[in-house]
DNA sequence: AGTGTGACACTGG
DNA sequence: TCCAGTGCCACAC
């Protein structure tokens, strides 16, 4: 087995395993990342996935706005938006606040 | 092998 | 500036 032979899936994992604590990133920014700019509706499928594993951070995933769109596929109903919130990150009915001061580009920082 | 779906992103009006 | 529609790629059935 390659490991170059990761599955898209994997690689989004990867990435969000990665995101600092008190961070968030976007849907698109990660596929970007990945080399498909395209497929960022992709990365959020992946992370339909996800909740098989407990090391992905889905909660610090959310999409261009900001919005927590993600929140209705966790456990409880505010629990997304609560793990936000523990770790710093400010929001409002499930819209991130200043969500520039809190984005992290993965093509950016990891280059 | 083909069709449908999806936790998005972008462009146009 | 905001709302709606379209495009997109990869996975599941």
């Amino acid at each position: 087995m390659k490991e170059e032979n990761k599955n898209f899936f994997q690689k989004v994992y990867e990435v969000a395993r990665l995101i600092p604590y008190g961070r968030v990133t976007s849907y698109g920014a990660i596929a970007t990342y990945l080399g498909a700019a395209r497929s960022a509706r992709m990365v959020g499928w992946a992370m339909n996935a996800s909740h098989n594993m407990d090391d992905i951070p889905a909660h610090r995933v959310v999409n261009r706005k900001g919005l927590l769109t993600g929140k209705h596929h966790f456990d409880g109903t505010n629990l997304m938006q609560q793990l936000l919130e523990s770790e710093g990150v400010k929001v409002k009915n499930l819209q991130i606040e200043n969500l520039e001061n809190y984005f992290w580009d993965p093509s950016i920082e990891l280059k």
